[in-house]
DNA sequence: CGCGCGATTGAGTAATTTCAAATCTAGTGG
DNA sequence: CCACTAGATTTGAAATTACTCAATCGCGCG
């Protein structure tokens, strides 16, 4: 389980086995069931989640009845309420299992110790929100230039999987569509 | 002008007048006009922007008559084409000039060479990411959970002084409404 | 004065939403 | 193994929203 968040680390930076020890024991397992969620709208977010397996939601509750998926994280990726997390203010958004799910999480004053003590670790995070920010700003891009047909076909090529894993009307919220329209949409 | 970028990053980090000497002796100035563009999509991106004065736009041309705005940038903000900048590839968009501007530039390897000197200067592009990225989450957000409307409502909350120094046009695109729609939503 | 650009208005069309109802499916307890 | 139920998906029809194309308006500037 740890050797999963080395070799993610890994694929970015370099460790020796002492750092990564040190890294390491920052980080504490967790397993969740389907349906369990991390944090909810309003609590404190106490963590930044790395997904060993399984697949989580991220979402935003605009009313008793309207949900927004505004992210899914599956194996290999980080997840938490950014803004939240880092500025120690309630969550805005709420994390979610989709599926029996196994993370890996560190607390915000251990996080920041690693990135003060470690460079590579800072680094890592760097290369990470840099990446993210990226991904965002496709996102948006594809907000304002496609139709909601191109998002899905769009979706389908980037993670086939993923439509497998999730029922239709999430992925619909996610796209920003209506579950009828993203039903019509196959044909 | 120098002073401009110090007072910038000292709102994040503190410098000792040597760090700040050697970080802006990596920086270049530039003035430019206005509809000049700083690069163009398939353009090598050779710096990243920092904005002293002035305002820029960052833009995907889609077809030979469709131009979507991605961003806008102005006084006090960072802008380049990340994808390209980081990984040395070609612009997917353009920059452009909307006023007369000055910024400071920095190439990826003086900045590359900068994050690995000096700590606080990664810690800072680390802080700005985050940002950035926590802010294209919101205005994804805003897509999934907004009218054209209430995306211009907001819009207008947020940044007032914009609607002056730009036109509707390239606000309609920013918002991904058509111009007219947009004409429509005031009254 | 008149050109040119940006903004607005009008009319018809296309995309998407909403609400309601029908259908399908997987998991559960008997 | 079957019947049942809750959740997920699909379908229909009307209403809304936004888009396109075309024409007009308003204004600053040479």
């Amino acid at each position: 389980m740890q050797n999963t968040l080395r070799r993610h680390i890994e694929k970015v930076i370099s460790l020796t086995d002492e750092e990564f020890a040190h890294i390491s024991s920052c980080f504490q397992s967790k397993e969740l069931k389907k349906r369990e969620y991390l944090f909810k709208q309003g609590d404190d977010v106490n963590y930044m989640y790395f997904v060993v397996s399984g697949l989580l939601m991220l979402s935003y509750q605009e009313s008793l009845t309207k949900h927004h998926v505004i992210s899914f994280a599956w194996e290999d990726w980080w997840e938490t309420d950014q803004h939240a997390f880092f500025n120690r203010k309630k969550a805005t958004m709420s994390l979610q299992c989709l599926e029996e799910t196994t993370v890996l999480c560190i607390g915000i004053d251990d996080f920041n110790k690693l990135c003060s003590g470690v460079q590579k670790f800072e680094h890592l995070f760097f290369e990470k929100a840099k990446r993210g920010y990226i991904a965002s700003q496709q996102r948006i891009l594809s907000f304002i230039t496609s139709s909601a047909r191109e998002r899905y076909e769009k979706l389908i090529e980037l993670h086939p999987a993923l439509l497998q894993r999730v029922p239709k009307t999430l992925i619909a919220s996610y796209l920003g569509v209506s579950r009828e329209t993203l039903s019509r949409l196959s044909p």
